[in-house]
RNA sequence: GCCGGGGUGGCGAAACGGUAUACGCAGGGGACUUAAAAUCCCCCGGGCUUCGGCCCUUGUGGGUUCGAAUCCCACCCCCGGCACCA
């Protein structure tokens, strides 16, 4: 036998020796045969982290803990778990960083992989370090220019002039998920408007789908309600309004609505100030206040202009529709809280069931008719504020008298026999814009050509390498720091070999994340961003754990992308995440933890002093994962004790009795491995952390020596939580194999889980007046004998009589009594 | 405003409609020790008590039920998503 090591539990030094051991035997890494022809492979993934230079921070160690713990336990049931892990270092963030340091990114990011990767192995991840993922690199950025290019071909990337979220300080172009209420999600600096010609990616096309699918994934419910929202699919019609011109060509305003049942109460019209149509229906008398009002509309911030609160302004141009449900002449005016770039651009308002059109119609004294009335009122009953319920119909002509619902079909259909509606569907998501006028990112592989047009690069000239340029802070022009250098951006026209242009922005870091978990499984694929079969076998991924902040960003992105390439033909599935849970918050004695509140947990500091086992195992421990929890620095004290009892219960093991277990012991250790076997794939680790801890309470009792019978499968249930003191402990015990290779999770024996002895609770009128211990089984005969020798029962029995008994056998016993 | 999630001891939290407060932290008492640390044992929701027990308690108020933290209705508060979205 080996000369063993001192029997004194020294996390530190053990979790070394163990991190050395899977290096050395290759624990957690396939090799290249393993990874083509697995026997049941789970592909267990997280959200990889930006590398900071600040490290890794606690929120980073308890999403990757709670999704080694899974991965971990996979693993003990006999699955081959692939569980990889990478670093998303492309972007803005790494960028800004970067510049205030003075340092370049390209030197920067190396350094913070390093220590990332330092960091990662102390906490005992499962990380397969041998197919990792770092997206600056050419080999990886390689293939995200050729995801662009498989977009653009299949007609779903185009370049557009479009207004954009512009943040001065960051100097650059935002997405509007980056947007919050009007500020920068980086730096809250208020958004302004520019318009620039970027590249988007047809999200929208896909809105209807990524709604449809959500109903089949097994998600979060969190994260699926959020992606929902964020699409918002709202059902309407589309309406159209003839414009009374003085000509004689008459064009028509389309809105889009969903109360069309409302369309006899519109009363006038409001278009967005930038709506294309303004100028034609402007009058020449209003044309300077128009005019006025666009400009002052288009200098205004988002935020300003989206503030809810705001009294309402707004314009008459001068122009008229007609009402196509009254045939009655309308105005036409321009007002800020009609937004562009949701619907048609155009609103018909009906500012008797409408808060937003009332308050303008009040404000400008436009007529309020009635055209709705719930049942405490009728046709001219006086609205004091907008009724957005439903009821019946009135004023309405033909349609008077009929619900909202159903007059609403019956309008539509009524108008489209003129062409004057037609039923729609509307979605709030916008499509993607990718393009970044920064430095930090994968060149969009695009050529300008004065004579082609935009043309791609072609595929086998690809990476377009991101060269390193000194000076590549962005400035106030809108372009990217590459449009300044020259000898880069000239090239020749990859069709008419004609003097041209490189595309200087780059791509959003987004779509870097939206992909790389399909490159880790190829992740030595030179030819190919994903080799055909190793994706047809491990993906899609069985199992994603993550943050949800990125409900409505990286998740909808990767989704799209994944459905994109399904429809291009690269991928034979179209959702690529089966399953997806959203990890809770990590706070710190009840206060979110802040860099300027100074009040975060320095993981490396716990780690050095409890271990990565103690640090694992509380944070498990705090609340359930999907929920978070409160990090209370002593808290730990509780993992920390239960390690040192393992340990003392095992080491050394010449004690351990080699006995059968005790019949006690042996029950409460089965009901144990059947309660952790349960609640471990449901992410429940507090609860299975609390069964272990009662298991050995129960082990120890008394100050008894434990058989190794009872206390081996414990050892495996701990595993997957503090995987460095299971692989020594199950070594001590004689095992020559790591605990991880092979099933080695026990099994429960379903006839050893009863107790033979119940306590039966005797309740009076639904009140417990006494417990019985019991042999299990007792019928309810002999039950309410043994209740009716119980003194603080028989003193209820005495004067009253017994009119109905509840029997749950081995649980209660209820005697009502009169 | 709409849509999710939540409110239980001093604290983090448990609890198929069936003994509320498991597990752990903090706190109190004790053992061991010259002492401290570590370790081990006991107590630990509130009030009353003739020491047998009794009453109250899961955000608030109602309801269903033999029995409700759990189900239903109304309301209050906290966290997250969406929001002048027509």
């Amino acid at each position: 036998m080996a000369e063993q090591a001192s029997d004194r539990y020294d996390a530190g030094q053990l979790e070394e020796k163990w991190q050395r051991e899977w290096d050395e035997r290759g624990t957690n890494t396939f090799s290249e045969e393993r990874m083509r022809s697995p026997s049941d492979p789970y592909y267990n993934l997280m959200m990889f982290p930006y590398p900071s230079a600040e490290g890794l921070h606690v929120g980073n160690i308890y999403a990757f803990t709670g999704a080694d713990v899974h991965g971990r336990y996979q693993r003990l049931r006999g699955r081959e778990v692939f569980e990889p892990m990478g670093f998303d270092a492309f972007g803005i963030h790494s960028e800004n960083f970067a510049l205030k340091v003075g340092v370049h990114p390209m030197d920067l990011i190396p350094a913070n992989v390093a220590n990332f990767t330092r960091q990662l192995r102390r906490m005992g991840g499962m990380f397969d370090w041998n197919r990792t993922v770092d997206t600056t690199t050419p080999d990886y950025y390689r293939w995200t220019q050729w995801l662009f290019l498989q977009l653009f071909k299949g007609g779903l990337a185009e370049r557009k002039e479009a207004p954009v979220n512009w943040c001065p300080s960051c100097m650059t172009v935002l997405a509007n998920e980056q947007v919050i209420a009007g500020l920068c999600e980086r730096c809250d600096t208020p958004v302004e408007q520019r318009h620039i010609a970027q590249w988007f990616f047809k999200i929208s096309d896909y809105a209807q789908r990524l709604l449809s699918n959500l109903e089949g994934l097994d998600w979060s419910a969190t994260t699926r309600k959020a992606q929902e929202n964020w699409i918002g699919r709202s059902e309407g019609a589309l309406l159209r309004f003839p414009v009374l011109g003085e000509g004689s060509d008459e064009s028509q305003l389309e809105v889009y609505t969903t109360r069309p049942d409302t369309v006899f109460g519109a009363t006038y019209m409001v278009l967005a100030p930038e709506h294309p149509l303004v100028p034609e229906v402007t009058s020449p008398e209003q044309r300077e206040a128009v005019e006025e009002y666009r400009a002052q509309a288009s200098r205004m911030d988002l935020v300003a202009r989206r503030k809810v609160e705001q009294s309402k302004t707004g314009v008459f141009t001068g122009g008229h529709c007609r009402n196509p449900a009254t045939g009655e002449r309308i105005p036409i005016w321009i007002a800020d809280y009609v937004l562009m770039d949701y619907g048609t651009g155009a609103i018909m308002a009906v500012p008797g069931h409408d808060e937003r059109d009332f308050d303008f119609a009040t404000a400008f004294g436009l007529p309020i008719p009635r055209v709705v009335a719930a049942e405490d009122a009728d046709a001219d009953t006086l609205l004091t504020e907008a009724f957005t319920g439903s009821g019946r119909l009135v004023n309405s002509g033909r349609f008077d008298g009929m619900d909202t619902e159903s007059g609403g079909r019956a309008i539509v259909d009524w108008l489209a026999e003129r062409a004057l509606a037609e039923p729609r569907i509307n979605f709030r998501l916008h499509d993607w814009c990718i393009s970044r006028q920064r430095y930090w990112g994968p060149p969009i592989p695009i050529v300008h050509c004065d004579a082609c047009g935009p043309v791609p690069v072609p595929e086998e000239e690809l990476p377009v390498v991101l060269p390193r340029v000194d000076d590549f802070k962005p400035d106030d022009s809108g372009v990217s720091p590459l449009a300044r250098v020259e000898d880069w951006y000239r090239t020749s026209c990859p069709e008419c070999g004609a003097e041209a242009r490189r595309e200087t922005d780059v791509s959003d870091t987004f779509l870097d994340s939206g992909w790389y978990f399909l490159r880790y499984p190829s992740a030595h694929s030179d030819d190919a961003p994903f080799d055909p079969d190793l994706t047809r076998t491990w993906l899609p991924v069985d199992c994603y754990i993550g943050g949800n902040e990125h409900a409505v960003l990286h998740l909808l992105y990767s989704r799209f992308l994944t459905m994109a390439l399904h429809d291009l033909g690269h991928l034979d599935f179209e959702e690529p995440f089966t399953k997806f849970r959203a990890h809770g918050l990590i706070v710190r004695e009840g206060a979110k933890m802040s860099k300027s509140r100074g009040n975060v947990v320095i993981p490396d500091a716990i780690i050095e002093r409890h271990g990565a086992d103690s640090f694992r195992l509380y944070l498990m421990f705090l609340g359930p994962f999907e929920e978070g929890g409160d990090y209370r620095d002593q808290g730990i004290q509780g993992p920390v004790g239960f390690l040192k009892r393992l340990w003392s219960s095992v080491v050394p093991v010449e004690g351990l009795r080699e006995s059968d277990p005790d019949p006690e012991v042996e029950r409460k250790l089965h009901q144990t491995i059947e309660q952790v076997g349960r609640q471990l794939p449901g992410l429940q680790y507090n609860t299975s952390i609390a069964a272990m801890m009662e298991y050995l309470n129960v082990v120890r009792a008394e100050g008894r020596t434990p058989a190794r019978s009872e206390v081996e499968p414990l050892v495996v249930l701990i595993a997957p939580f503090c995987p460095h003191i299971a692989e020594e402990l199950w070594a001590r015990l004689g095992h020559e194999e790591s605990i991880f290779e092979g099933a080695n999770w026990p099994d429960f024996d379903p006839a050893k889980l009863q107790e033979e002895v119940v306590t039966l609770a005797v309740q009076v009128n639904g009140k417990v007046r006494a417990t019985l211990e019991v042999p299990l089984g007792i019928t309810e005969e002999a039950a309410m004998q043994r209740a009716k020798e119980e003194p603080n029962v028989a003193r209820y029995l005495d004067e009253a009589q017994v009119r109905r008994v509840i029997f749950v056998p081995d649980r209660l016993l209820n005697l009502v009594v009169a």
